[in-house]
DNA sequence: AGCACGTATAATTTATAAATTATTGAGTCA
DNA sequence: TGACTCAATAATTTATAAATTATACGTGCT
């Protein structure tokens, strides 16, 4: 029958880039987000946003809906949105839940690796530790964020690796504001810690890297424990940007 | 504008709903995906459903990209939503993530109990061992999800809430599938489970509740997989129902 | 007939404009 | 002076209409 044809004209999943506006305007939102270009408390007001990224103001509601699902916009009804507040509680909160669920995404990952899969971490990890283009942080903290990803990316359960996906954001952002708090302290060997991941992942040593994730994933929340106090002051003081000044 | 939206929007189970219109065709749409009103993988084609909403296009939109990002519907760019296709894998997953993130959330939500927080768990659990309207099957669920939510309330952790009411969402909606597909099986009393789930909360029990919840969460999904083959067939059945017209 | 191409139709997506709601500020009365 | 009212303004929210894209169907060619 001819319907075969046609079903494989229009099969799913040839259609690798998305190109609507709201996507974009999606991802572009994301990216300021975690980058802290848009800080935390920092109202998002329909109209300028949408002049500066030349769109509508359908696409950029429509992304700023997807935004506050996801957890980094809230959404006051009738009264405008806003970046996601930060608190250092709210990091551990997400830490915790990493160090509970990442390792536990690893170990089905990894039990299910082949050479595609060892071949894509080795060269996450490369991407990560020898940055090409400019030592721009938030690209540094694009390639962690990708690498860690990647040692993920074999676990087959689509929830679990979704849950991760989710708080991995959340914590892209946290590592972006302690860094910019001043985190100079926390930084307990990072690049050693990834590299002994890297190569138990390689080397399939499921358990090791298991505990490794564990540990440096630990290690964050309590570098990130040590500079909660500067942060709160940062956080602090981008707050009053409120909306209303009552007294 | 038209007088006759009040009407429409009485429907039932909204009239306490503060907010925006947008909010308001997000809960409908969730219920009605979770009572199965709405079948897996059926489209949700913009005109129509706007009309039946009595809703402008905008509003509606809002809330499929809000539904979207919780995993509810999925879309497909250019090419319009469709409602989350349900495969026994992923309440597999769901579950499993379940029995490892609910029972974390109750140790932490009893050891910060108090009288306020246990007269509601009696409560919650009265609406739902003894429903008061019709015994609906949705009404029936309802309550048996808010019992677990109420248990879960007092879990300092918002992010671990938010997780665990995101998988409640979906494991509502696959209880729901499991019993239309005619799961009798898997009646591992459950009302026996409950109720000491209830004892145990009420008498500050932690680790006994804690366990029972597990063991709760375990023996759903057993009786979840004993009517997969069943579930699947429902499933392929609802399926044809397909994005592009039989040639 | 079978396949390709072009046109027509339908649906999503975006833009623009109207309307509802909140907030500000001045003016007024106690 | 202080609080309260009420218009003015700004922002969100919704509606409507235009444009972009995908899909279906008919037509002509090999």
């Amino acid at each position: 029958m001819a319907k075969d044809e046609a079903a494989l004209r229009s099969d799913p999943g040839d259609r690798v880039a998305p190109g609507t506006r709201a996507d974009w305007v999606d991802r572009r939102l994301r990216s300021a987000i975690l980058s802290g270009e848009l800080e935390p408390g920092e109202r998002l007001v329909a109209g300028p946003l949408a002049q500066r990224f030349a769109v509508s103001a359908t696409p950029l509601r429509e992304a700023i809906q997807r935004l506050a699902a996801r957890g980094l916009v809230e959404i006051e009804p009738q009264r405008g949105a806003r970046v996601a507040p930060a608190s250092p509680r709210d990091a551990e909160e997400i830490y915790e839940l990493r160090a509970l669920l990442d390792p536990r995404a690893l170990r089905d990952s990894l039990e299910h690796s082949d050479d595609a899969h060892r071949a894509a971490i080795e060269l996450a990890y490369e991407d990560m530790v020898r940055p090409k283009g400019g030592a721009d942080l938030v690209e540094l903290l694009d390639r962690h964020a990708a690498f860690h990803a990647t040692l993920l990316a074999r676990c087959r359960s689509r929830w679990l690796l979704r849950l991760t996906a989710l708080l991995a954001d959340h914590s892209q952002r946290y590592a972006m504001l302690a860094t910019l708090a001043g985190a100079q302290a926390g930084h307990h060997d990072t690049v050693a810690e990834h590299g002994a991941l890297r190569d138990a992942a390689l080397a399939g040593d499921v358990a090791r890297a298991v505990t490794l994730l564990r540990e440096h994933l630990e290690q964050t929340l309590a570098g990130l424990r040590a500079v909660a106090g500067r942060e709160v002051a940062v956080v602090r003081a981008a707050a009053p940007r409120d909306t209303r000044r009552r007294t």
